[in-house]
DNA sequence: AACTTCTTTATTGTTGACAATTATTAGTGT
DNA sequence: ACACTAATAATTGTCAACAATAAAGAAGTT
């Protein structure tokens, strides 16, 4: 019987003042890293019971998680954990070609000329990062989000930029986290991000969001490759 | 006082099971035809008083519009009904932009031949529409939603097909209904939806991508233009 | 008169009980 | 034993009262 209890940060600090905040944030993570098993019935009491509190809020909890598309819910009857199969993971990547690619190529349009100088340095840094520790991945990976979001910022679209690092993100961490995914080619990923950078540098908007559907139409292909391996149908 | 009472269409079926459902559809209808205003505030008793339920699952219709971004919520304070500004509107038409190529590219790819078909024979339909009542212009508008649904049905990408009928149409929608818009030339296009049903029917994805996305960006270049002239900042 | 602080008021957040609906199980007939 | 119907239990949907928070207004100080 864990009780709320969480640490503010930046990007949910809106959204945790209240309990419903609180717990959905919590309910969030468990998912995400599989805590709640995929499929699994969602029962409102026993989770209230679990984070000790009534299930008013619980329930607006739930309901934002489905809007989310955490969770599945069907009016009377209950909710389920999303189920990602290969399917789904295909649609959201290609939602996040089209809508990361239309980002990169508003970057290109609209980002501040410090603003790329910085994310060369951070590109910099990245490489850094890979040939001094080429075993320890992770920061790759989190360095790998940086790139990727600080183009959804730059793109200065709130809606593309709501989307991308709300719903797709979510679920991407999720299909990632559940399937064990290490990173992948960390150099390759690299060198395509200077590419982008590159192109976003020229301010060639074409060329930018070229790249970018490239370079997540390859990563996609990745994890569906390590998907079919897992036999996921 | 009017109380709850609403047929059941298709789209909505599983979701007006509920009363918090039902609230939010009137509520939902009440934003786009702009009788609770852009800008006013959502008070909770006041509604439930209203609609003849209890805060509780009028509560749930307010998440759901929230998320629907029709509403803007901030924690004890109370929400209110979104204003669109040119710059979100542009950020909505952008983001339709993206998702509706990519739709129009994955139709190219996924399209079946009976659909296609079925398609030119609706193009057709449009044409006497609009030779036979040039002055009706309201047939073609809807019209013009039919043939972009069948696009997205046709991409076969759940989550592009969700966004685009819901929260970027419903925002569409509310905007044209608020700016008092007359559909805007519609042999042009018509005209440019016949070029892309005719790249779909090639397969040829690269064009279709390309005129689906050229036929919005005209669109939203009418759209500015009057919201401008309408003083809306 | 303007600013700050405290009090009041209005509104949202939370709770536990109750009603409606669906899923499950037991019972009956063939 | 199997299929169908009826009673039962479990779960979700709804309600009205209570607590916590933030906005609005009054009083006092500089």
């Amino acid at each position: 019987m864990k009780s709320v209890e969480i640490i503010e940060t930046k990007d949910s600090s809106a959204q945790t003042k209240t309990l419903a905040g609180k717990v959905y944030e919590c309910i969030k993570s468990d998912i995400i890293s599989g805590e709640l098993a995929q499929g699994s019935k969602i029962v409102e009491s026993e989770l209230a019971l679990k984070y000790g509190i009534s299930r008013g809020p619980l329930r607006e909890a739930i309901h934002r998680l489905e809007q989310m598309k955490l969770i599945m819910r069907i009016p009377h009857a209950g909710s389920r954990v999303v189920t990602l199969d290969i399917k789904t993971m295909q649609d959201i990547y290609t939602a996040r070609e089209a809508l990361e690619g239309m980002a990169a190529r508003l970057a290109a349009r609209h980002m501040s000329d410090e603003a790329i100088e910085s994310l060369l340095k951070l590109l910099d840094e990245h490489e850094q990062a890979i040939s001094e520790s080429d075993g320890k991945a992770y920061l790759q990976e989190e360095g790998n989000i940086d790139f990727h979001h600080r183009i959804a910022n730059a793109s200065q679209n709130q809606w593309i930029l709501e989307n991308l690092n709300g719903e797709l993100y979510q679920l991407i961490r999720m299909c990632r986290f559940q399937s064990g995914q290490q990173p992948t080619r960390p150099a390759t990923a690299l060198a395509q991000h200077r590419q982008i950078a590159a192109a976003i540098e020229q301010r060639d908007e074409e060329l930018a969001e070229l790249l970018m559907r490239r370079h997540i139409s390859g990563a996609w292909k990745i994890v569906k490759q390590i998907l079919e391996q897992q036999h996921v149908k």
